[in-house]
DNA sequence: AAGATAACCAACCGCCGACAA
DNA sequence: TTTGTCGGCGGTTGGTTATCT
């Protein structure tokens, strides 16, 4: 039984806005709301449009404080290192870039970033890779990872970072990964099975994400010094802070995660510090470089040749992420020995 | 200058999950 | 439990602009 369309198709107006039906859009949505029901609303506000057109329309453009023009190095690494953890989610990836939409980024993804991870691989391809290619013995083609580890480090000389490095990745007007709400991630989740989290799953089969909540910057009760920890991990749970208070925060299943759910700018405002890390923990596979390393090694597909496998894209970028964090000081990854699970984590 | 090609991006389409009846 | 509706998401399309030949 097919489903009924949400309009009439015949009587809906299709193709570019015009300023008119923008102001329309705008003038009707600033002064009544949604309302709840987009279907409704393009009749109410006297457009003849689809309400999911509008809909569209108001999130990607008309939207206040939307984000156009250049994307930063920072907004390059971020959807870079979420594209890694949890793959095409553009609507996650964007709450994660106030201002900046899923389309947006989508686009963006596909027709620049990728491509400039693609001539930064080219271009560094003189040079020694970093991993050990086993399957290429001549002139090796280099994977995502090694695109993602280049443009890491090709980058990083605005943040001269180090070890110990509190120093941060994020640039000055980078805002806090906003909580992951549970449901974002649910790793019994259909849409999960095709997802990259499910890379991160235990040998026990648990891969929830786990989530430490960002604390705020006067909670001392932070055992990383301040840091908040958003760990991608293998239980569902929410720990405890001394204070009783909960910074840990995991989630498992339920709806999907909503832009408005993840409330950044509400968050940005709410006094959460700005000095984050941001960490990638593999557990033990990442405690020393020959596990990632020979991780690198043993994987059979996801090296580009002359024509890039584009299709492993996700793959690849994950599992740059692991090496990444052992041969370069410079990128966003730290390792978090005291794991014993395999967990992305995020420290901020 | 003109046509061809590539790049960009707004918008559309169809599927899916949540929810209510 | 089933069915219908809606919002939301991600993939794709197609029009426009920029660049190349």
């Amino acid at each position: 039984m097919g489903r009924a369309p949400c309009c009439d198709k015949a009587n809906v107006k299709k193709g570019p806005w015009s300023p008119e039906e923008d102001s329309k859009l705008k003038e009707y949505i600033e002064k009544f709301g949604t309302g709840g029901n987009w279907i409704a609303l393009p009749q109410k506000a006297g457009l003849k449009r689809c309400g999911k057109s509008c809909r569209l329309r108001w999130l990607n453009y008309l939207r206040p404080n939307i984000k156009h023009g250049e994307f930063s190095d920072e907004e390059d690494r971020i959807i870079c290192t979420l594209f890694a953890s949890i793959g095409s989610r553009w609507s996650i990836i964007a709450a994660q870039l106030p201002g900046r939409t899923d389309n947006d980024i989508k686009n963006y993804w596909n027709t620049k970033l990728r491509k400039k991870l693609m001539a930064m691989a080219s271009q560094s391809q003189r040079k020694p890779l970093p991993f050990p290619s086993p399957h290429h013995h001549q002139s090796p083609p280099l994977s995502y990872q090694s695109l993602l580890s280049i443009y890491n480090d090709s980058s990083a000389a605005s943040y001269p970072c180090c070890p110990a490095a509190t120093a941060k990745p994020f640039s000055p007007g980078f805002e806090p990964i906003s909580p992951i709400p549970s449901n974002i991630l649910a790793n019994n989740s259909s849409t999960l099975a095709t997802n990259p989290s499910s890379l991160f799953q235990t040998q026990e089969g648990l891969s929830p994400l786990q989530y430490h909540h960002p604390v705020k910057e006067n909670n001392n009760t932070n055992n990383n010094n301040g840091s908040n920890l958003l760990v991608f991990g293998s239980e569902a749970s929410c720990s405890s802070n001394s204070d009783g208070s909960c910074s840990q925060i995991s989630y498992g299943g339920g709806r999907e995660i909503k832009q408005e759910d993840m409330g950044f700018q509400g968050y940005i405002s709410n006094g959460y510090e700005k000095n984050h890390k941001f960490m990638l923990s593999y557990g033990n596979n990442s405690v020393n470089g020959s596990g990632n390393l020979n991780q690198w090694a043993e994987k059979a597909t996801g090296y580009f040749g002359e024509t890039p496998p584009l299709e492993y894209d996700l793959e690849d970028v994950k599992q740059l992420i692991s090496s990444s964090s052992n041969n370069s000081c410079n990128n966003n990854f730290l390792i978090d020995e005291n794991k014993t699970q395999e967990k992305f984590m995020y420290y901020y």
